[in-house]
DNA sequence: ACCTGAACACCGTTCAAGT
DNA sequence: ACCTGAACACCGTTCAAGT
């Protein structure tokens, strides 16, 4: 095919010297990536491409792909410090319940952090802040010591793994699940086991969401009264070591 | 290069009928790949080269990687399973702990699962014989209704949870992480806030296997605490839906 | 200082062809 | 029925070279 006229007119003006690719530029469209498509659809070629970069002109602003995971992970943990819940008013109960309900929703709403959370640190600013922020939280509802980490960690804990077979489901099923499929699912599968497949039919919410909150609600109650409990128990013990019930782990 | 003399001696002998590859063959060795290098050097062709046979072969027995590696999941949760815990012997608390510690250790050895738990359905005839045994236990010790799979929840996903960032940490680390990396690395990294980093300089334990053996100690009992109070509270309530406390889902 | 292209050593998967 | 090899469309990353 034949050249279009070329003149300083047809030629791109040079880039103005500070347009090219901004580290941030890098992170967000990572981000947008990842919330769209998914952990797995995320390849340096293909965000280079959104950028309208090649793909190793990336790694002059990022050592590799993991640092690039790194910095969308800490934007997460920003993310989830954003949406409050930890600003100090409120009874503890309250205050935990909140965040606890807003980790959830944004851990829902960007589920390839619950994947990196299992993968990479959670070592930038943001989530040091908000790691902050929970400590705070819980030395001024009266933990003190080695307890106060051990509370937060209950709680994030419970959070994390109660949202990441949900991501596995939503994954499987290619969507939000509905009751009837899971039902589906289990009548051709728990064959052996006619007592579980008839609570499903029985006794499981109609919407698998409400069914999932509900679960969520009932574990986060049995933490909150577990951590209250704990507190209103030994009030200046400084850890809670004394009255382990465990077998110890094998 | 000269051709050895060829002859039905020199020549292999054709493999007896059903000596070829074996699905249960392909997933053992696939488990052996995942424990001793991890889910991403699992390959295709690196599995089947291990057994001796080009990687293409192994579609013939397994639709896909993912199939594989639902295959492999189900007997992690078939090694939770036989660690035992929930034969009916003893207290709730005290098979609940057991069961729990299980689970931990199970999921600490082949951690490649607790990243599949977020990515697979558990649909396999493994995880529904836990799944069983759980929800027996909860019936036996009084749950009803939703109540028993909403508390076998609970404690999974707190288990879950707790293990999945200790797998990071130990993966970002290149290996267990001792409690001086920690401190080393927080007071480069967390110098904005002063009181976090002298907390784990006075109240961290030396060993961090047993911090983290702490942690997951303490939560447990807070999940166990919340389960027998829940249990006491209305022993013959179909749900606690209407005791939340939650301020919903946003 | 920042970006490109070619190149290297990999991937998962399909499919016609072999035995 | 079971396995192979070539092929396709991808990967992450390095590095010399450009501007």
């Amino acid at each position: 095919m034949a050249k279009s006229f070329d003149s300083v007119w047809t030629r791109a003006p040079r880039q103005p010297r500070t347009s090219g690719l901004t580290r941030d530029q890098i992170v967000r469209a990572a981000i947008d990536l990842l919330d769209s498509e998914g952990l797995p659809a995320l390849s340096m070629r293909k965000l280079g491409g959104r950028l309208g970069a090649g793909a190793t002109s990336l790694y002059w602003h990022v050592a590799n792909k993991d640092e690039l995971l790194e910095l969308a992970l800490d934007e997460f943990w920003g993310l989830v410090d954003d949406g409050g819940g930890l600003d100090g008013s409120g009874s503890l109960r309250e205050t935990l319940t909140t965040y606890a309900y807003n980790l959830r929703a944004v851990l829902l709403a960007h589920p390839w952090a619950a994947t990196l959370i299992g993968q990479l640190p959670s070592w930038g600013p943001r989530a040091f802040r908000l790691g902050e922020r929970l400590r705070r939280t819980f030395t001024d509802a009266g933990f003190q010591g080695l307890d106060v980490y051990l509370a937060g960690g209950t709680v994030n804990s419970f959070v994390l793994g109660q949202i990441v077979p949900v991501i596995a489901m939503e994954k499987a099923h290619g969507g939000p699940v509905r009751q009837q499929d899971v039902v589906g699912m289990l009548d051709g599968l728990a064959t052996d086991y006619p007592e579980m497949r008839a609570d499903y039919h029985t006794v499981m919410p109609e919407d698998s969401t409400a069914g999932q909150a509900l679960g969520f609600d009932f574990g986060l109650m049995c933490v909150l009264d577990g951590l209250e409990t704990r507190l209103r128990g030994r009030p200046g013990a400084d850890t809670v070591s004394g009255e382990t019930n465990a077998t110890g782990p094998s």
